[in-house]
DNA sequence: GCCAACGTTGGC
DNA sequence: GCCAACGTTGGC
């Protein structure tokens, strides 16, 4: 099992989204970067555990839990021509972009504010916190999991 | 395979 | 809205 920080946008999709839906699940859909990709699809499996980080937004910061209910499966956006996502170079033959399922867990009584989250001992190496990041997935140390959640108590919602 | 131009990200 | 940092693209 492994922990990881996923991005978003709240304005276009956020924790309140997430917990909104049927099932509290949605397909993590639209990661165009590589890296990111790479984790998508190899690595992010069923059973791990997912911090909601919101960017370009007033608050800034880890604001919740999910868990991944489905791992790595062809982004069908990108076959999508209406889409915004669309990708004409991909095919469902050799299909280059890849999401996954996560499901609601948890939302904080309170954002973690990216501010404090640099203020932590022990995260140096989250690249969340790293000088010029862009990556919308990200792994996260088990010791640097329990350090953040430590920091987002107190919570509602189940634990 | 280099690298300049361009587009995007994301904190402030 | 600004701008620095970074990834991607495409000409050569």
């Amino acid at each position: 099992m492994q922990y990881w920080l996923f991005k978003t946008e709240p304005d276009v999709f956020g924790i309140d989204h997430l917990a909104n839906r049927p099932q509290q699940t949605e397909h993590w859909d639209g990661v165009r970067n590589y890296q990111a990709r790479n984790f998508l699809r190899d690595e992010v499996k069923v059973g791990d555990q997912v911090f909601i980080y919101h960017s370009s937004c007033d608050q800034i910061g880890i604001a919740g839990l999910a868990e991944v209910v489905r791992a790595g499966y062809p982004d069908h956006s990108q076959f999508d021509p209406e889409s915004k996502y669309f990708d004409p170079k991909s095919s469902p033959e050799n299909p280059r972009w890849y999401m996954v399922d996560v499901q609601f867990r948890q939302k904080f009584t309170r954002v973690l504010p990216l501010t404090k989250i640099k203020q932590l001992p022990g995260i140096q190496e989250l690249g969340l916190v790293k000088k010029g990041h862009r990556l919308s997935i990200m792994p996260v140390m088990e010791q640097e999991w329990h350090t953040l959640l430590a920091a987002a108590e107190p919570r509602t919602g189940i634990s």
